[in-house]
DNA sequence: CTCGTGATGTTATCTCATAACACACCATCA
DNA sequence: TGATGGTGTGTTATGAGATAACATCACGAG
């Protein structure tokens, strides 16, 4: 998966256990202030490059809609192709899922009907989890 | 579709015009630098507002990979509901293409064996387009 | 006419993200 | 072993995207 040259260094083994122990999306600003073990904040680049390193290599997943980022849940954390990502976010508590995405290959069919190949897919489907629909 | 009380206002139509004319996304910014029709930009909030109205009638799209607005191009440009979005985005000229959605069935059974009841989904595929492949 | 809801105008500020440059690390190959 | 080139980091500064808060205005219902 990793271009040749490409190394998992200390600032994105940082981010990516940050990610890791956070487990639902976190906020780029939020880690840039937790990236100091001793509670000092990092540099934004720092932390977004961090973040764009490990997108590429399919361990972790930028959540535009929410402007988050989540460690990937599925088999690209174990080293696999980095790949299509679907989530489930809960408008009201934040909670989020990943889910298996539906389908890659219709959209890459319906791409191809347009001209385009396509390279990433997001799914963000937005709605409310269970405990927030039983909470009124 | 519109709530009781809710009216297409002269800002919103502008905004709404603005994403029509343009054809393409457009971000916020360029719409508050256009809003006026003799030059004079808009103050965010004006075209923010208009935005939310225009995509909770499902008339505009948010399309947050690449923070910004497109007109929707489907049904509901002509009343229907607020529906699922499905774009083909071109990383190399910002081409971008609405596409019907697959199968938004099997999103909302995804989502209901984890629980969540699902309100908007979007997909964005990220990729290069027919002309940008050609030119290398 | 008056009241309530929805919409607008305005100021200020907040959050998110990247450009640009200098320097450090590390494998490799003469 | 020391020159070299790619990759990564540190730092400063700034650009871009979005919203909070509050005052005022417009309009339809009663």
């Amino acid at each position: 998966m990793a271009e040749a040259g490409e190394r998992m260094t200390a600032p994105r083994r940082r981010v990516l256990s940050l990610l890791l122990e956070t487990g639902e999306p976190v906020k780029a600003y939020d880690l840039i202030a937790r990236f100091g073990e001793d509670g000092q904040a990092a540099k934004p680049p720092t932390v977004y490059r961090a973040l764009e390193f490990l997108e590429r290599l399919g361990m972790a997943h930028r959540i535009a809609s929410i402007s988050a980022y989540v460690a990937c849940s599925g088999s690209a954390a174990n080293g696999s192709a980095p790949h299509a990502a679907a989530f489930l976010i809960c408008d009201c508590c934040g909670a989020t899922r990943e889910i298996a995405g539906p389908d890659q290959g219709s959209i890459d069919a319906a791409a191809a009907g347009a001209g385009y190949v396509i390279a990433r897919t997001t799914i963000e489907a937005h709605g409310l989890c269970l405990a927030c629909r039983e909470a009124g």
